[in-house]
DNA sequence: CTCACTTTCTGGAATGAATCAAGACACCGG
DNA sequence: CCGGTGTCTTGATTCATTCCAGAAAGTGAG
């Protein structure tokens, strides 16, 4: 394996192996934006050929560990992730189809885990979701819950 | 079913049956902060005796939608639910043993509904989930990931 | 009180997201 | 090139939640 991709330079630097699988598995998350885990499937599949699902899942949690990749799951909705790591970001998510899209803090990353009253814990992360209806929805009158779809949604990358 | 608690009160005022089983998640909830779905299984069991999982899960669903429970699940951990409902308040979540706590809402309703950039969507709910470590993990020197903690622990009762 | 309608729960089954585990294979440094 | 060790394959399993048909329970009207 001589020299090599962007990506296979930033495995490297995480001292991670390169591999196929993994190379692939990034640059799916960092082409699509909050991507979900049967997608990311889908797409290294393509890329690649027969990858098990389980390669997969180790994959993302070895990407995750390493800070190459942020695991977010909003409540109800299967683990998304995103390449999107080192800032200090939040998500608004569409409670009819489950679209999410990024939104920056608003306050900085101090002032963000402030909490009014931490109950003693010692607080490093102020996860913010916002939730609503996304403008397609919003368009097509649904009022559904979450559909979850699995489908790599155009309107996911308005950031 | 003449006259009753203030836990029958509090369905009939929802247009729901009044039911052994409903009445005792309600109080199971009630009695537990941001107790999970299989110990709201064990407190029914033992108040009501045998009920089916399929029943609880029902029940809750129902308070949920009704507006009497409220369910939130931050992500990586099973669902929980808890009787405060209709404030603005928000969670602190222990990243070693999985124990939450309530936090007051530090900036108020309509400031925490105005992100920085809605990407468009139309915004009706602020999630704001701190997380950290509780005093316990820390006097213990726990750093391992949540251990999803199935029992009803004391200090998840802070505020 | 009885009865009938409708909802709720029982008990069995199913789903799917994620994980476990043994061993074959691939990466990469010496 | 070779060997050590990590990674992926392949088969299997777990578990949280939901589906489903039918029995049982709640409750309002008569």
């Amino acid at each position: 394996m001589i020299g090599g991709s962007e990506l296979e330079r930033l495995l490297r630097g995480a001292a991670l192996r390169v591999t196929r699988p993994r190379v692939a598995v990034l640059a799916a998350v960092r082409d699509h934006p909050h991507i979900d885990t049967e997608s990311i499937i889908g797409v290294v599949r393509e890329r690649v050929g027969a990858v098990s699902h389980q390669a997969v899942y180790d994959v993302l949690r070895v990407l995750t560990t390493a800070g190459l990749v942020r695991r977010i799951q909003p409540a109800g909705s299967v683990a998304r992730y995103e390449a999107r790591v080192g800032d200090n970001h939040h998500h608004v998510v569409c409670r009819s189809c489950g679209a999410i899209a990024d939104v920056d803090c608003a306050v900085g990353f101090a002032p963000c885990l402030t909490a009014a009253d931490d109950a003693g814990y010692t607080i490093d992360e102020a996860e913010v979701v916002y939730w609503g209806q996304c403008t397609d929805c919003a368009r097509q009158g649904r009022t559904g819950p979450a559909a979850e779809q699995r489908t790599v949604h155009s309107h996911e990358q308005p950031t």
